[in-house]
RNA sequence: GCCCCGGUGGUGGAAUUGGUAGACACGCAGGACUUAAAAUCCUGUGUCUUCGCGGACGUACGGGUUCAAGUCCCGUCUGGGGUACCA
């Protein structure tokens, strides 16, 4: 029988899917194991090779930790709410659920013929109403909590009302309750509070809640026509799209991430992430420590009673002596009263100018120094000096208080302003060449600064904190870079947010209102006033019929950030999940996904976890353990060049054919492509290749000049060939199919080619894998050709899983050479070697109970051990090479034992499961190959008798040398010492010294 | 600019703790089987040198530490990713 790859992975496939083999138990004795991938967005353009990578590396592990006595939960389902199917259904008014389900039929078929352990009994839909019905619960949850900076979590906002009833709020004094709410919210007391009507309250407790109405700068993407949260924005363009943003004051929904910031950084160091991740998480959080510092606004006296004071936050309040300005941000809310008449006309023009620019525009020229001076000044809080005021856009209004002090001599951006505007540096930090450029670094004594005079900048640090502090200046301060997340999208194909508006107050709905269900809408495009697509809902879509819902939705981002949860109970109809079964799962051991979801999702998901912790809905405090980012599988098109060449008649012949001859006698001029190491040729114009072309076209040529009775008709051939994409699919090993090559396009029917012994070779680019290149490799291809265990094998060969790497073919065949080889194992004569050929062309499964040899047993436990060793550090691609070599040496021993191949299959079936089941039930077992216990290696099988010593002079190997294992070291040397390679090589001489590092090596220095 | 990760044969890559660099696979060359092809199997394959035995060199480059360096340290070049007026 031959390796039937096609029949078995059928067969195997269908068996799990009917006998649910891979259902996680809910209720087990033996210790979880929680494999997750990030699940997919159902695309149209279905799964290329490039998405199963991550999907093969955890269904690996999956398979091999059940095996290792694991009650495994391996889920999958769909992040099925976003842009793309909405943007589908504007072009063609298809609603976007049917081709999210055509979409995502298509993608389970893809999975499914790769053969992945998922419980599909779990899986999950975000945009299905019985999963978002608790993302909605959960958002309600958010917007009815606050949360408190003295026991450093989130709790109900009835916990805050109630201090409001009982000692009103001060924003100084409550301030280690509620944090920096003070910008926004003025001090009451009890009896005032109680005597606000209902849309006060509901104002002032917006400045609390978690998910809250606020108005605020957002990323506004005008074509998408919706805010976005800031990870979705890239380079000043949105992510999804590439379309320009710009920044616009709006109310929105947002998310108080903010106050998670410093659970989130802290966080981190309990995680078992890449280095790198952590890293761009810690930037995007972006934590600084500094201080607060009022400058009093010198000479206005209508600014007594508002606000006297620009506020700024520094690092840096060390070399506050060496303010020479203060600079703020086009949009500070002091800006207007600041300007003096004689400077109005100017800042009004600048900071116009500033605000319409879009923040690609802005991000365009961000060296290109601009500012304005206001006319006003401030005091400087320790000398009094009158410290002049500008506005400049290298300030930006969201951070810190939208002000800095600008101390040109030891901060780089200022230094540039001071120098663009002549204005005065100060030195208070020796170290530096300030005239050549601004001294940043924190270290130095303190010069020019009063009290802190002589210190060190650490120690100055300190003092002037204090100074700041009892001089009622501002405080030492911690800032962060993170900002709230947007969480409103004025677009359709997302959750509806379970909100509704009640004489202008927006109030929640009861749990047993949820789902509130996406209504349907003619059209899924803004309303004409620029109301989102929900407000084109039937007008009976209101709350109890009578109250406007919110019109905005969610954000992609929101379904996904808790999905990890739903997986442990998937149905429940009155929870998100059972506490019981969370508390059983916990924390995702191993998490699977994309590094481009390292400041977006695997933030909320974070933030979301912690949250729910606060609220005591679920134990843990972190989503996932482990987490790994598969590399991206880059396509690599191939490329044929086709001459260029003009054809043609000269003289009196030239011109004196009309429109159709001349297009006939195009159709009759063949394509010429030029095989890719022979272009060098061409560029140098050698004789032989133009002869070589003009013997190919000479049929043609004397065919064309027959027809149309052309004396001088001819070829004439440019240097230049043009490179065009050519299918991969037609490509082997870079070698052309010609044939299939002439029949792929219309225009190449009639195709000459210019070979290179005998073939053509095509060029290869590793670019993106896209359809126009047609270097798109789909699993579903290979799984055709090859099988879906060969698929998955040759994935992880490929190279490490976290590194990007390009597709390619070209050794599949190694791969599926080795699966042939361990089929035939089992199909092996012992006397023969190789297929024992029957009367009727099969081979009979011949399998023999013999004792195993010692050879074979070490083959077997040095394989167990070593890809035990590899899946443990996720280092697929040795261990299969270690299976490679095990089958190698049992082919060479001839081994078809039972004892040596049964525990291989078990070892080798996480990575190739299809044909490891059939092997395995060929065997006798009754029970799928999923359940069998992973083999134990023993170590008495892999000792060795003798070891090789390589031995070397000064490092460098002369010769090696096989000894007893049993000798010490002592008799090592005395062994190497008196061989005769080593007189040989000594030439009599004594070595200085002898190193001999047991069962390891020699080295002689001489 | 800053942060992070890399650079090893013709190619993908291996070398887990400093201990025989190039495992495994592709490709290539030669051979066997075959009428032929496919499939399969065998041998060789880092570079230079030598008829051969052997020798020299070799992990981007330049230094250093060490009995011993792809691996550790310093500097340079280079590729990729993240981030960017964050005060």
């Amino acid at each position: 029988m031959e390796y039937n790859f096609k029949e078995i992975e059928q067969n195997w496939q269908a068996y799990w899917a009917k006998h649910k083999t891979f259902a996680a138990d809910n209720h087990s004795t033996k210790p979880k194991y929680y494999v997750l991938d990030m699940f997919p967005y159902p695309s149209g353009a279905g799964l290329h090779v490039g998405h199963p990578l991550g999907y093969i590396a955890s269904d690996i592990v999956s398979r091999y930790k059940r095996q290792k006595g694991f009650n495994v939960l391996h889920p999958m389902g769909y992040d099925s709410f976003g842009l793309p199917a909405e943007q589908y259904a504007i072009q063609t008014g298809q609603h976007p659920k049917i081709t999210t389900e055509q979409n995502i039929s298509v993608y389970r078929k893809q999975l499914d013929k790769i053969g992945f352990s998922f419980d599909w009994d779990r899986e999950v839909r975000t945009s299905d109403p019985e999963y978002y019905k608790w993302t909605q619960w959960i958002f309600i949850q958010l917007f009815n909590s606050w949360y408190n900076k003295s026991t450093n979590k989130a709790e109900s906002i009835d916990s805050l009302i109630a201090v409001f009833e009982t000692k009103g709020f001060n924003c100084k004094l409550d301030d280690t309750l509620t944090g920096d709410v003070e910008k926004d919210v003025a001090p009451f007391t009890a009896e005032e509070w109680k005597s606000f009507d209902e849309k006060k309250k509901s104002d002032i407790l917006m400045n609390f809640r978690i998910a809250y109405l606020g108005e605020a700068y957002v990323n506004w993407c005008p074509q998408l026509g919706t805010v976005l949260a800031n990870d979705e924005v890239k380079d000043g363009v949105s992510e999804r799209g590439g379309y320009p943003v710009e920044r616009k004051l709006m109310k929105q929904w947002s998310m108080r991430i903010t106050a998670y910031a410093q659970r989130l950084l802290d966080g981190l160091d309990t995680l078992d992430w890449t280095e790198s991740l952590k890293e761009s998480q810690r930037n995007w959080i972006g934590r600084s420590e500094g201080s607060s510092l009022k400058f009093k606004i010198a000479g206005h006296p209508e600014l007594v009673s508002a606000s006297q004071f620009i506020e700024v936050f520094t690092t840096r309040p060390d070399t506050v002596f060496g303010v020479s300005f203060v600079t703020l941000a086009p949009e500070h809310e002091l800006v207007e009263l600041l300007t003096t008449a004689d400077n109005k006309a100017i800042v009004e023009d600048y900071v116009t100018k500033a605000k319409n620019r879009s923040e690609r525009e802005r991000q365009a020229d961000v060296t290109k120094i601009t500012g304005v001076f206001t006319g006003s000044y401030v005091e400087h809080p320790f000398t009094g000096k009158q410290i002049p005021i500008w506005i400049g856009d290298y300030v930006l209004a969201g951070y810190g208080t939208g002000a800095v002090m600008a101390v040109p001599a030891h901060d780089t951006r200022d230094y540039s302003f001071a120098k663009h505007f002549n204005l005065p540096l100060l030195e208070v930090i020796e170290g530096g060449d300030i005239e050549k450029e601004a001294y940043d670094a924190k270290e130095g004594k303190l010069v020019n600064s009063d009290f802190l005079n002589g210190l060190e900048v650490k120690a100055a640090m300190k003092k002037i904190i204090a100074e700041i502090e009892a001089r009622g200046l501002g405080k030492g301060k911690i800032n962060y870079r993170l900002r709230d997340a947007v969480f409103g999208r004025q677009r359709y194909w997302g959750e509806p947010i379970p909100v509704y508006y009640k004489n202008d107050i927006p109030y929640v709905l009861n749990d047993n209102e949820l789902p509130l269900i996406l209504p349907e809408v003619d059209k899924y495009l803004p309303t004409e006033d620029g109301e989102p697509p929900l407000a084109r809902a039937a007008s009976s879509w209101k709350h109890e019929g009578k109250y406007d819902y919110e019109h905005s939705t969610m954000p992609g981002w929101a379904g996904s950030s808790w999905y990890f949860l739903r997986y442990m109970d998937a149905h429940n109809g009155s929870a998100f999940a059972d506490k019981k079964l969370t508390d059983y799962w916990q924390q995702v051991d191993l998490y699977l996904g994309g590094s481009e979801h390292a400041t977006g999702h695997l933030l909320y998901v974070r933030f979301w976890t912690k949250f729910l912790k606060d609220l005591g809905y679920i134990n843990i405090e972190e989503p996932a353990k482990k987490l790994i980012n598969q590399g991206m599988i880059q396509g690599r098109s191939n490329f044929v060049y086709r001459l260029n060449f003009t054809s043609g008649q000269v003289g009196e012949e030239a011109g004196n054919k009309n429109k159709e001859e001349t297009e006939q006698i195009h159709k009759m001029v063949p394509s010429v492509f030029i095989s890719k190491s022979r272009l060098k040729e061409l560029e140098n114009d050698e004789v032989d290749l133009h002869k070589e072309i003009q013997t190919l076209l000479e049929p043609y040529r004397v065919k064309i000049s027959e027809k149309f009775n052309l004396k001088t008709f001819s070829f004439s051939i440019s240097k230049m060939a043009v490179p065009i994409n050519v299918d991969i699919n037609i490509v082997d090993n870079d070698v052309l199919d010609v044939e299939a090559f002439k029949n792929w396009r219309e225009d190449f029917k009639n195709s000459e080619f210019i070979l290179e012994d005998g073939k053509y070779i095509c060029g290869v680019e590793i670019e993106k894998m896209s359809k126009s290149k047609y270097n798109v490799q789909t699993p579903d291809d290979i799984c055709e050709k090859f099988g879906a265990d060969t698929l998955r094998l040759y994935e992880m060969f490929l190279g490490p899983l976290e590194q990007s790497k390009p597709w390619n073919t070209n050794g599949i065949t190694g791969v599926h050479g080795f699966l042939k080889k361990l089929w035939r194992l089992f199909y092996m004569s012992p006397s023969g070697g190789g297929v024992r050929q029957l009367a009727d062309g099969e081979a009979a499964f011949n399998i023999s109970n013999d004792e195993p040899t010692k050879a074979e047993l070490k083959t077997l436990h040095k394989t167990i051990k070593k890809v035990v060793e590899d899946i443990e550090r996720f280092s697929f691609n040795t261990s299969i090479s270690t299976f490679m070599i095990c089958v190698n040496e049992l082919t060479d021993a001839k081994c078809n034992k039972k004892a040596i191949l049964e525990p291989l299959l078990i070892c080798l079936s996480s990575y190739a499961p299809h044909i490891t089941e059939e092997l395995w039930k060929q065997l006798g077992n009754k029970e799928s190959i999923v359940y069998a216990t992973f083999p134990e290696y023993n170590e008495a099988y892999l000792v060795d008798d003798s070891v090789n010593y390589p031995v070397s002079v000064n490092g460098k190997l002369k010769f090696t040398l096989e000894l007893p294992a049993t000798l010490t070291v002592q008799e090592v040397e005395a062994e190497v010492m008196k061989n005769e390679q080593t007189h040989k090589l000594l030439d009599g001489k004594q070595p200085k010294k002898v190193i001999v590092v047991h069962k390891k090596i020699v080295n002689m220095v001489v």
